[in-house]
DNA sequence: AATAAATGAATGATCGTTCATTTATTTTAT
DNA sequence: ATAAAATAAATGAACGATCATTCATTTATT
């Protein structure tokens, strides 16, 4: 139990570090030596929890997207109404893009440039199929426009990052009123 | 004459090959000596024409962010009607999206990733004064919501970006009737 | 005493940048 | 108009710095 949990100490304190410096400063500039300074370990101590920087990233990676879907669907089950359903999963991806910020940063970030392998990039994408269900029987019901899901989760979830980015820079912060109309914004995008 | 060609000449084959590179392969796969050799020219001969490698990725971005502003309010005036105003620019922007797809895909690289100065970041915004003084316009008027025109941002013209991202991946196109789907979405979540 | 975890210094490779030199262009003198 | 001189543009090899990674050794745990 002391063994696994200081393991997962390290790796976990390792993850953090990478994710804290390729935020700020980019993957460019966020050397292994910076990362184990940052973490409190020797930089050879990186290479026992993973094979090498690739492996690092695509493991913070799927990591955080995991933590993301899960929080994505929490109290969500697929027999409620559609409308209710997506309401759901959208303020739990405001949530967690408001408040998790330096998760959401980083996805955005990875979702936009070529540091993250792609194999890595298409097993991350797998934990949103739920919402995709959902959307697809939104449109059996005439509810949701006939819309592909590409252009539904455009128009309803991914202006969450935007205001996300904007938010991070200081420029603006999202009250719980304006979290409500931003909502409705997202349905009349996507509501026939 | 004959010498400022040459002059653009080289700087532009450097900025282009800059931009093809910096997109496939990300800023930190992207050597000034590979630079140097996909425009044509000595890896010395950079430092010609820029400072040094964060001179030319900013350079490039300005020029980039340049020639999208002035795509975006071609043949727009000030004094049409709010929605007509927008619908121009807004098919402006969808159409540099789609179809300057390196360049485009080159801004979101850049606005969600640190390898851009700050400084540099401001001076880029400044040209999109036009549509925010559009919708300011439209607020009074009452058609378009009283939101923040960050908000307003995220939702008409943002969600662009994603599908150009999912375009880029070849796993979507978007016809010319799902073009004008698509801003009926982008109006339906700014409309009063 | 045996095994596992962690280390720091060393290595080899890569990269950004510089500079002495070469090549091309323009100007001047005849 | 032409050759020589002056200037500007371009180069490739080389330098110093930085980085990812390794490994012999030390420290901690079993």
């Amino acid at each position: 139990m002391e063994t696994k949990e200081k393991i997962t100490n390290k790796k976990a304190a390792l993850l953090q570090a990478t994710l804290t410096l390729v935020n700020n400063h980019g993957f460019h500039k966020s050397p292994m030596s910076k990362i184990a300074k940052l973490a409190g370990v020797a930089p050879a101590t990186i290479y026992l929890y993973f094979e090498n920087k690739q492996d690092l990233i695509n493991s913070l990676y799927l990591e955080v997207k995991a933590s993301f879907s899960e929080c994505a669907f929490k109290a969500y089950q697929d027999d409620l109404p559609v409308k209710k359903g997506f309401e759901i999963i959208w303020h739990n991806i405001a949530h967690y893009k408001l408040n998790q910020i330096d998760e959401a940063t980083f996805l955005s970030q990875c979702d936009s440039t070529p540091i993250i392998d792609e194999e890595v990039i298409e097993e991350g994408l797998k934990h949103l199929q739920p919402l995709l269900d959902l959307w697809e029987r939104g449109k059996k019901e005439g509810i949701v426009k006939p819309l592909s899901n590409y252009i539904l989760y455009a128009y309803a979830v991914y202006p969450l990052s935007f205001l996300l980015a904007i938010q991070e820079k200081d420029f603006y912060t999202l009250s719980d009123k304006m979290r409500k109309k931003a909502f409705q914004s997202a349905w009349d995008a996507i509501k026939v």
